[in-house]
RNA sequence: GCCGAGGUGGCGGAAUGGUAGACGCACAGCGCUUAAAACGCUGAGAUGGCCUAAAAACCUUCAUGUGGGUUCAAGUCCCACCCUCGGUACCA
């Protein structure tokens, strides 16, 4: 063991400590800020190696900027609200709170362990009163512009943990955290409006220079679809007119996406949920058949009614629907194939050219008319083409007509989107209180700002019973009668944890603000975050979100900004040494502390950037001998410097200039490292960029000394990929540096305030070049010419190649191809 | 189904249209050692050939999922297909 990693790590960072090195100015005005950050973690109490993964290798590009020159924030919070700590309380009796504060200390422990560079003094936690105080009051402005809403609607609900879910943690038709399926309930709930803000959130993809895979999911979870409103006539059958019904004529609306095939509608769907069936009730003389479908698809969870596609329904007899185009009399079915949530929760079905509603008119032979040529293409035809049977638009384009058709009928223009508002409502107990307060009719008001933090109250009952646990406080109730009087009652439901961390990184640039939710000042400099690295999980979930939530406080002018990250990179995922991911019943999980122990924290760091690009969200294998080796590498760069360390005592040189004693190949191998670390690491690629480090050292080993000024830059380099080592390094070589160290300033300082080794480029091009010899494409070998070398030149060399003349064949070549320092093709 | 990202040695992965396999792991041989570990050195895509007791060296051909194409030159560009992963899905 060439050294000792725990006797190093306590060292180093003890020093970083003392000198507080990395807590951010945010006001400096000397140094570019650079925003670089990583999601917050929620405080579950251990560090797996995901944690080591997101937090650690990040860490190499906030030191490497810092030494760039950069003034670099990388802060660290916790996403401290939310359902873990709750069913601990539930489970074990305790109380949430404590478990979780008790959690954020060790983590922070843990956390630091990494040798991570983080600003602690900007630390946020979401579920500290001063913190959420400002998710209150943000929560309040969007009350206040109509962005939160009260009220009722279709929500999806999970049995187990007795809560509602936003539609984006329902995956699968299963609750994102437990995989319980999830049923659907009329509730009313509190919703924050990002449908109105679709558009915008589609729009601002389109200058982002993210990765596609993150924007094509937005994208699609957005689900724009542009179409019309069509309205049906709907007619009731004689014997009920005769009976007096009134004369009333509803109609039904739906939404279409292509209007151009109606004259092919040939009859309409609704959904079960449709509210017209009520008042279709009478008219009826299939009633009781058709609650009884009602019913049975009310019983089923979403799972089941989009698992089976079996197209199932029951007609409306006794009413039917006027075809707007062909005036023709259709009937209209209920079918659980249409969805009450989407569009107008009404169909009009077009079977010869849509592949459900062919289906459903198979099943219950319905007729099917083509309105569109569809050549050889098989029936149904979802294409586009000339029109057919459609009345004066007969031989026009289907596409082209589409417009003229829509007015012809009597329809709207209209764009629909996938997205749901965001249900933000929870029933549950570790949450930040919406600060939301009832008049004695039932009117929601928002808590005035002198009252918040309104804070979440201590006397409750955590045992999930489909009612909110904060219903069950007296002080909750005391409160609100005290503030508002009699008969006011408050809100009992928290919010959805994705509200805390919608807003969290602007509060890391003023976390300790008692009199705002940020600094205005700091946001216009430092906002939007250059970059920020999380998981591939939060696409369509936090990064959205937080997109809107920017979208809507920009409009308030609470923000400067409406984008919040300039980059978005999703890492990948480290999985379990067999390749598979990480589970405890598979027994395959890795837990990073053995490796800490046994190899070192530098080691650990600088195996997981090396595992794989870190630029893209790919999975990737622990290899057991992975740290390993590692190790073994940092052992060669100690073993390098201590060799060589006598030579600097010996040394002349003063001050800092690297270059005296360098001659001039060893110069250059440290420029191409110097140059090629910092591009990779712009990348994200810490692979290559620990490559090129891994190349200079083995340039270095070469060497039978290395020359004394050489160590220099290379322990700088190394500074951000192995702090710990690296410092200790720094300061060996400080001692060696001269007798009378303590008088050098600059080796009193830590490794890590070092300035990034820069070099001249014109460095790297050297005065001859390898140039490759192909005959017809194919490699026959390698000539050396000057940089300045003709073609002429290239020529004569590469006939000197006996393997190019041989391949040649005594022919004159018939065109030659030449790439200055790069190749020399002979075609003949 | 649709959309997106991919497919390169035994493994993780490198390669602005210009020497495919950087760097590392694992592996093999050698050195050091009484021995092992550690460390160091060397080797290595596959195939065939030529020499040989065997090897080295040398040479040939084939090699980046499959099949075509563009180009002096293709892992990289174009077309078709297959497969893997991710997103989404009765969204009208």
């Amino acid at each position: 063991m060439a050294y000792d990693h725990s006797d190093i790590e306590k060292k180093a960072q003890e020093k970083w400590a003392s000198l507080d090195l990395y807590r951010a100015d945010l006001s400096d005005e000397t140094k570019e800020p650079y925003y670089l950050l990583v999601e917050f973690p929620y405080p579950s109490g251990d560090l797996h190696i995901g944690h080591w993964y997101a937090f650690a290798v990040t860490d190499i590009y906030a030191r490497l900027l810092r030494m760039r020159g950069k003034n670099v924030l990388f802060p660290i919070g916790f996403d401290a609200f939310g359902l873990p700590a709750e069913n601990a309380a539930i489970k074990n009796g305790a109380d949430p709170k404590e478990w979780t504060y008790a959690n954020m200390e060790r983590m922070r422990t843990q956390l630091k362990s990494m040798g991570p560079s983080f600003d602690w003094s900007k630390e946020v936690v979401a579920c500290d009163p001063s913190y959420y105080q400002w998710t209150q009051w943000l929560f309040v402005k969007l009350f206040e512009h109509k962005l939160a809403e009260h009220r009722e609607a279709a929500v999806k609900w999970c049995p187990k943990d007795q809560t509602v879910l936003a539609n984006e943690q329902v995956i699968d038709g299963k609750c994102e955290r437990c995989g319980t399926e999830v049923v659907e309930k009329r509730l009313t709930q509190w919703f924050l409006k990002i449908t109105d803000y679709a558009e915008r959130l589609l729009d601002g993809l389109e200058k982002l220079p993210w990765r596609e895979e993150i924007k094509t999911a937005q994208r699609a979870w957005i689900g724009k679809s542009e179409g019309a409103y069509l309205s049906f006539e709907v007619r009731t059958s004689d014997v009920q007119n005769a009976l007096g019904t009134s004369d009333v004529r509803p109609t039904i609306k739906v939404f279409t996406t292509r209007p151009d095939t109606i004259f092919g509608a040939t009859y309409v769907v609704l959904a079960p949920e449709h509210p017209l069936l009520e008042g279709f009730r009478k008219s009826l003389m299939n009633a009781e058949e058709v609650e009884a479908y009602i019913k049975a698809t009310a019983q089923k969870t979403e799972r089941e009614r989009s698992e089976n596609k079996e197209k199932t329904g029951v007609r409306l007899e006794g009413v039917s629907a006027i075809n707007p185009a062909t005036k023709e009399e259709m009937p209209i079915y209920i079918a659980d194939y249409a969805l009450a949530s989407y569009g107008t929760g009404a169909v009009m079905a077009v079977p010869a050219h849509d592949e459900r509603d062919f289906e459903f008119a198979q099943k219950f032979e319905l007729p099917i008319r083509e309105v569109v040529d569809r050549s050889n293409a098989p029936t149904p035809y979802t294409g586009t083409g000339a029109l057919l049977n459609s009345g004066e638009f007969i031989g026009r384009d289907s596409e082209e007509a589409m417009g003229d058709i829509v007015t012809a009928v009597g329809g709207e223009k209209a764009t629909m989107y996938r997205l749901r508002d965001w249900l933000v409502s929870r029933q549950r107990y570790w949450g930040c209180p919406i600060p939301i307060v009832y008049d004695p009719e039932g009117k929601p008001h928002a808590i005035p700002a002198e009252h918040l933090p309104w804070l979440l109250p201590t006397d409750v009952d955590f045992t999930p019973t489909g009612k909110a646990p904060l219903a069950s406080s007296y002080e909750l109730k005391e409160r609100v009668t005290n503030i508002f009087g009699e008969g006011w009652t408050p809100e009992y439901d928290t919010l959805d944890t994705f509200v805390d961390s919608s807003w969290y990184f602007l509060r890391y640039l003023d976390s300790q603000d008692a009199h705002n939710f940020s600094d205005a000042a700091l946001m216009k400099k430092w906002l939007p975050i250059n970059r920020y690295s999380g998981g591939s999980e939060h696409t369509t979930m936090h990064v959205l979100y937080a997109r809107f939530f920017m979208k809507a406080l920009y409009d308030l002018a609470l923000v400067p900004t409406d984008e919040p990250f300039a980059e978005r990179f999703n890492r990948g995922i480290i999985l379990g040494p067999d390749g598979h991911k990480m589970s405890k019943s598979k027994g395959n999980v890795i837990n990073p502390d053995e490796f800490v122990q046994k190899y070192g924290a530098d080691a650990v760091r600088i195996y997981l950037a090396f595992i794989g690009p870190y630029n893209e969200p790919g999975s990737y294998p622990w290899n057991l001998d992975g740290v390993a080796s590692m190790r073994k590498f940092l052992e060669r760069i100690t073993r390098l410097v201590d060799r060589n360390i006598e030579g600097l005592t010996k040394s002349q040189h003063t001050g800092t200039e690297f270059k005296d004693f360098v001659s001039p190949n060893i110069e250059q191998a440290l420029a191409k490292a110097s140059i090629k670390v910092a591009e990779d690491a712009d990348r994200f690629k810490f692979n290559t960029a620990i490559a090129a480090l891994m190349i200079l050292v083995n340039e270095l080993e070469a060497l039978p000394t290395v020359p004394k000024d050489t160590l220099l830059p290379l322990v700088i380099m190394l500074a951000p990929f192995a702090p710990h080592l690296a410092e200790d390094l720094w300061a060996k070589l400080s001692k060696g540096k001269s007798p009378d160290a303590s008088s050098d300033e600059a080796f009193r300082e830590s490794v890590h305030q070092q300035v990034w080794p820069v070099y001249d480029a014109s460095l790297l091009t050297s005065s001859t070049v390898e140039i490759t010899v192909q005959v017809n494409g194919k490699r026959r070998g390698s000539i050396t010419l000057t940089t300045s070398g003709t073609e002429a030149d290239a020529v004569r060399e590469a006939h000197k190649i006996p393997a190019v003349t041989n391949a040649l064949g005594g022919r004159e070549p018939k065109r030659v191809i030449f790439v200055p320092g790069k190749i020399i093709n002979l075609v003949v």
